[in-house]
DNA sequence: GGCCAGGACACCA
DNA sequence: TGGTGTCATGGC
């Protein structure tokens, strides 16, 4: 293992650390079924998450959050139940779409189409309309339990302003980054992404709060560039 | 009233 | 490959 290996987990390991002794364990993904979660990541693209749980209580009332539910459902029922997640009729079609596949491929079981080698799966779902990096690997981690790295916007903000990656990088080089210098444990992704969008949530919005972020200094003493 | 949110995709150069 | 527009609601 090199000396630049080394270092670059040493500074994750300490943003880690630092990030969780501060906010606690995030208990991710806030939902109560691998299917949940997937139906939470879709609806989760680019909105704000208290919108999505309005959206997903709506699907609870109605009884309509399971694949066979969503399959009868029509597509402008459907849409309404999603209105306040935002995007809401390209949301209902990108549901439509992967219980779709889940139905064809998997016999709308989640948990059969997840139960495979993790880059089997990931190619499945980047496969299908909708689905893209983030949602595909939100889906694997916190429904599938693979130890696949989640990068967002977070992500990146705050690794570039720790200098841990460029500003442009790519979502692959980012997860690179995670998955080639932490060790492969879902537990520790799962939290660890969970913790980066605390910070950024609270931290890194509009009016940056950095003064009281718990990853101002990481344990090398090294300051974000704002 | 403007900005932003736990993205994805089509289109273009 | 990289930049831009589109999709839309709700909180601050």
């Amino acid at each position: 293992m090199s000396r630049r290996h080394r270092g670059l987990r040493h500074r994750l390991l300490a943003l880690y650390d630092a990030a969780l002794s501060a906010l606690g364990p995030q208990h991710w993904w806030p939902a109560q079924s691998p299917f949940e979660v997937a139906v939470g990541a879709i609806l989760t693209q680019n909105t704000a998450w208290t919108n999505v749980e309005r959206a997903i209580a709506n699907l609870k009332r109605a009884r309509l959050l399971s694949p066979r539910a969503l399959a009868r459902t029509p597509l402008r029922t459907l849409a309404r139940h999603l209105r306040p997640s935002g995007y809401f009729r390209v949301k209902a079609r990108r549901l439509k779409v992967f219980i779709g596949h889940l139905a064809r491929r998997h016999g709308g079981n989640l948990e059969r189409m997840l139960a495979r080698p993790p880059a089997t799966v990931r190619a499945e779902l980047l496969s299908i309309p909708g689905i893209g990096a983030e949602t595909a690997d939100s889906i694997l981690l916190y429904a599938g339990d693979h130890p696949i790295f989640v990068v967002d916007a977070y992500t990146r903000r705050i690794l570039s302003r720790h200098r841990l990656v460029f500003p442009r990088g790519s979502y692959d080089e980012l997860q690179r980054l995670f998955m080639a210098h932490l060790p492969s444990d879902p537990a520790l992704y799962n939290e660890y992404h969970a913790l980066l969008v605390h910070v950024g949530k609270e931290f890194c919005r509009s009016h940056p709060r950095c003064d009281a972020c718990p990853l101002k200094f990481d344990l090398d003493g090294r300051r974000p560039r704002v």
